[in-house]
DNA sequence: AGTTTAACCTGGGTGC
DNA sequence: TGCACCCAGGTTAAAC
């Protein structure tokens, strides 16, 4: 589910319940994530109360006085908040009790994700060398422009390096390449300074987007689902290979580019 | 050093 | 039905 739209709505979801409220105990019931839940987590966060709820790129940082807890989504984890002390499902792999009858459940059937602990978040090997964020000033044309000269690697792995600009997953690096114009295969090193600020702006102006429409539509998975944050309805290109492109009509195509399936329009993206 | 590939997992869909 | 295979919203680490 998460790109980092999704990733900003859990947080903004899940905040409310866990700031200034004591975890009266925290269950593990399968450590085996991306990298092993350290043996000690529960131990940790049990009578823990966090403060602040953060993001950092894709990483939520849930931060105690005691430390910070990191937690990755990978590519199929969510959390959502039980109110209605309905069972765990398959997958359910962690459980933050925080008292009357209100859960933080952790699902993740391909546990690709993360449940880290550090004393230092900023430090921290998975987050010290991460890029700028998208919707960060930090994050502009200009930089993008310098940071790719003499670059072969095609422009859409480029910009879903996390090194050079955190958040970019597949789906949206698909639509903002379509929205600037820019054939995804190009090499990054030879995309030009105006069209690196018109992608910046498209990356900008889609993740913004891809946010408000996923508090929209997950307005309620505090409660209930896990269903997708996005409209498949407000995608130009992902997903809809062969089908014709909304600005001329010819067919998309369809490539393999970096293992992800990337989809652009040969007509409009040069 | 820069870039590409393989790997971590489960589940759903497709084709034989 | 069953089985083999391919694909999936991410990211690291190994291999070219």
């Amino acid at each position: 589910m998460p790109e980092l739209p999704e990733v900003e709505t859990t947080r903004q979801g899940i905040a409310p319940f866990l700031e200034q409220r004591p975890i009266l105990a925290a269950t593990i019931y399968n450590h085996s994530l991306r990298w092993p839940i350290p043996a000690d987590l529960a131990e940790k966060l049990t009578g823990a109360t966090a403060t602040a709820v953060d993001r950092r790129a894709k990483y939520l940082l849930i931060r105690f006085p005691e430390g910070t807890l990191m937690v990755h989504l990978g590519m199929s984890g969510s959390l959502r908040i039980i109110t209605d002390r309905s069972p765990r499902l398959t997958h359910d792999h962690v459980e933050l009790d925080l008292g009357d009858d209100t859960l933080l459940r952790y699902n993740d059937p391909r546990r690709f994700g993360a449940w880290l602990w550090t004393d230092d978040p900023d430090h921290h090997p998975l987050i010290q060398h991460l890029g700028p964020e998208p919707l960060s000033e930090d994050f502009s044309g200009q930089r993008l422009y310098r940071q790719s000269r003499g670059k072969s690697t095609a422009i859409k792995s480029f910009i879903m390096d996390s090194r050079v600009v955190v958040g970019v997953g597949n789906i949206y690096a698909n639509e903002a390449l379509f929205m600037a114009g820019i054939d995804p295969r190009r090499a990054a090193g030879r995309v030009g300074q105006d069209r690196m600020n018109r992608l910046t702006g498209a990356i900008k102006e889609v993740l913004a987007a891809a946010i408000l429409m996923g508090g929209t539509t997950l307005r309620d998975f505090v409660n209930s689902d896990g269903k997708p944050g996005y409209f498949t309805q407000s995608l130009n290109v992902y997903g809809r290979g062969g089908a014709p492109c909304r600005n001329c009509a010819s067919s998309l195509k369809e490539i393999r580019l970096g293992q992800r399936t990337t989809v652009f329009c040969v007509n409009c993206q040069r």
